[in-house]
DNA sequence: AAAAATTATGAAATAAAATTTCATTTTTCC
DNA sequence: GGAAAAATGAAATTTTATTTCATAATTTTT
C-alpha cells in the first residue's frame, strides 16, 4: 500500500508529536525524502526519536526505510494502470490504453502466484506419463499453446478444445497423468466436470484459474491467476495473457528441472525448422 | 531516467571493481536497496568507498541518495533490464524474471508499433468482406486467439494452420477480403508465399511480424511487433503474446469503430454463455 | 622495456546519521 | 488529586556512510 495513504489512514492513531511529523511529511513528502532524520525532527518541532518511532508506527524498519517506502509511493505515479477505453480514444490511446493494462494484469497476476505451488507444479510435470491441456474459448488457445510448447520436451501431451474429447480423456486418464485444466472464471460446468472426473481417475489434476473458483475447488494443485478484466469489452484479454505467461513459466521450471543436456535437445527442434525459413542476410 | 537502465547503459564506463557492484545490484536490485553499503561491498567482494563512487558515478549524492534512487525504479514496475533465466534459478526467481520480460517486451512493442497503421488495419478490417488470420508454430495460436475474437463480432472469419488450408484461402481470396499473416521471424518461406499469393488475388494482407523481414515485404500494411527473445530457452515467448496484445488493440479499435449498438451485441455473445456456467454466490 | 604519470582501490580515520536508553513531562483514568 | 500509563526528548551509543591517504594497478611516455 502506498505510505502516504496509509499515513493519512493513520492520523488519527497517532500521538501529538507524531501527527506534527506526519503533517510535515505529507505537506511535501518529495522535501522529506532527501532530509536526514535531524532536518525533519527540526522541521516538525519535535525530537529525532519520535520521528523513529513515527516510521516504527507505520511498519517499517526505521527512518532509512521509512525513507524507502516513501520514495517508492512518490515515483512517478505507477506507469501500468489499469485505464480503460473510452469511445472517443484514438488509435494511439487505446493501443496504450491496452498494452498498459496487459502489463497491470501481469504484475497482478504474478503477484496472485505462488512459487511452491509452481514448483510442485513442475515436480509433477517432470514426472508425468501423459500431460494433457483442457480449455475452452479464450483459454482453448492457452492449452493449445502449452500443447505445442509441451510437445518439444518431446513428452506425451495432448491438447483438447472439445467437451466430449475432454471427456473420454479424463476418463481414461490414470495414476501418473497430469491433467491442467485451464479456465479464467473457473465456472464452466463441464471442464469443473472434467477436473472432477481425472480426480477421480487418480490423475494429478492442476487448475491454471482464478483463486476460489468452482474449479479450483476440484484440483489437486491450484495455480491463481487472478488478474481483473475490467478494461475488456467482454471478451477475455489479459487473463489469457497471464495464463500464457504462467504456461511460459511451467515450460521454463520444465527445462531447468531437466537440465542442460535436455536444453541442447531443445536447440536441436529449433533448428529443425532452419530449412522451412529464409536466411537472414548477415 | 530509471537508474537501472542508466546502470546497464553505463556498465562500460565503470572500472573493474565498480562493474562488480553494478553486477550485483542488477542481479537483484530488490536485495540492495535493504542492504547497507558494508553488506553491498562485501557481496561484490570490493571495498566500501569503491560503492560510494559507483553511486557518485551515477550522479546520485551518495550511497543513501542512490538507493533511494533504486527504490524508485523499482517501484515503477518492472526493471527493464532482460534477466535471463539461469540454470540455478529458483521457482521464485525464474517466475518473476518470466514475467518482467515479458513485460518489458510488451513495452518494446508498443513502441515499435504505428498508430496510424494500426488504424488503417482497422479501417480496413471493419470494411472486410472476409477475414482470414494465418500461422504457424506459435503464431497459430495468435490466429487461433484472433478467430476466436473476431467471430465474436459476427463477421466472416476464418483460422488456418495448416499450410495446404492456407495456400487454398489465398487463392481463393479477392478484393475486399482481409488476410493477417503472422509470423514473429518473418522468415517462413511458406507464410511468406502465402502472404504473397494472397496479394496477387487482391486481398489486402496485414503482416505481423518484425520490422524488414521477407514477410514485411509482401504485406499491404506491416504491423511491426520487434521483441527480442532473449530470455527465451529456444522456444517463443514474449513474441506471440505481444501479437495477442496487438490482437486486443486491433478487436477493440473494431468495437469501436462499429459503436455502441455494436457492443451491446457483443455483451450478448458474452452473456450467452451464462447457462454453461456455474453461479456465482454474491 | 623502464620510468613516470595517471587512475583505481581499500584500510583506517572521521563524520554523519540513526537508534537506544533513560529520565522527565504530559496525559489518562479512577 | 494522584497513581499509572503513555509520550517525549537529551544524551549516549551504535550503525552507517564518507573522507583521507597510502598503496597497487594500469596506462602513457620516453
Amino acid at each position: 500500500m502506498n505510505i502516504l495513504e496509509k499515513i493519512a489512514n493513520e492520523l488519527d492513531t497517532l500521538s501529538k508529536s507524531e501527527r506534527k511529523v506526519a503533517e510535515v511529511i505529507l505537506s511535501s513528502p518529495s522535501t522529506v525524502i532527501h532530509s536526514s532524520i535531524a532536518a525533519l525532527a527540526k522541521q516538525a518541532n519535535i525530537s529525532e526519536p519520535t520521528v523513529n518511532r513515527f516510521c516504527r508506527r507505520l511498519d517499517t524498519k526505521g527512518y532509512p526505510d521509512f525513507k524507502l517506502h516513501l520514495a517508492q509511493s512518490l515515483a512517478n505515479g505507477t506507469p501500468y494502470v489499469n485505464r480503460h477505453v473510452d469511445e472517443n480514444d484514438s488509435a494511439d490511446e487505446y493501443t496504450a490504453k491496452i498494452f498498459e493494462s496487459t502489463m497491470a494484469s501481469l504484475e497482478l497476476a504474478r503477484k496472485s502466484l505462488d512459487p511452491t505451488l509452481i514448483n510442485r507444479s513442475v515436480d509433477v510435470l517432470t514426472q508425468a506419463n501423459k500431460i494433457s491441456f483442457f480449455g475452452l474459448g479464450a483459454s482453448a488457445i492457452v492449452a493449445h499453446d502449452a500443447q505445442n510448447k509441451f510437445f518439444r520436451f518431446n513428452v506425451p501431451v495432448v491438447y483438447f478444445d472439445d467437451i466430449l474429447m475432454q471427456r473420454m480423456s479424463a476418463i481414461n486418464s490414470r495414476q501418473g497423468d497430469v491433467v491442467i485444466v485451464i479456465s479464467h472464471t473457473g465456472r464452466t460446468k463441464s471442464l469443473v466436470e472434467v477436473a472432477s472426473l481425472a480426480k477421480e481417475n487418480d490423475a494429478t489434476v492442476i487448475g491454471i484459474t482464478t483463486t476460489g473458483t468452482p474449479l479450483a475447488k476440484e484440483c489437486s494443485i491450484v495455480l491463481s491467476v487472478d488478474v481483473s478484466e475490467d478494461t475488456d469489452l467482454y471478451m477475455p484479454m489479459s487473463s489469457r495473457i497471464a495464463q500464457l505467461a504462467l504456461v511460459d513459466v511451467l515450460a521454463t521450471g520444465f527445462t531447468l528441472r531437466r537440465g542442460s543436456k535436455f536444453r541442447d535437445n531443445l536447440k536441436k527442434v529449433k533448428d529443425s525448422l532452419r530449412s522451412s525459413r529464409f536466411d537472414r542476410k548477415e
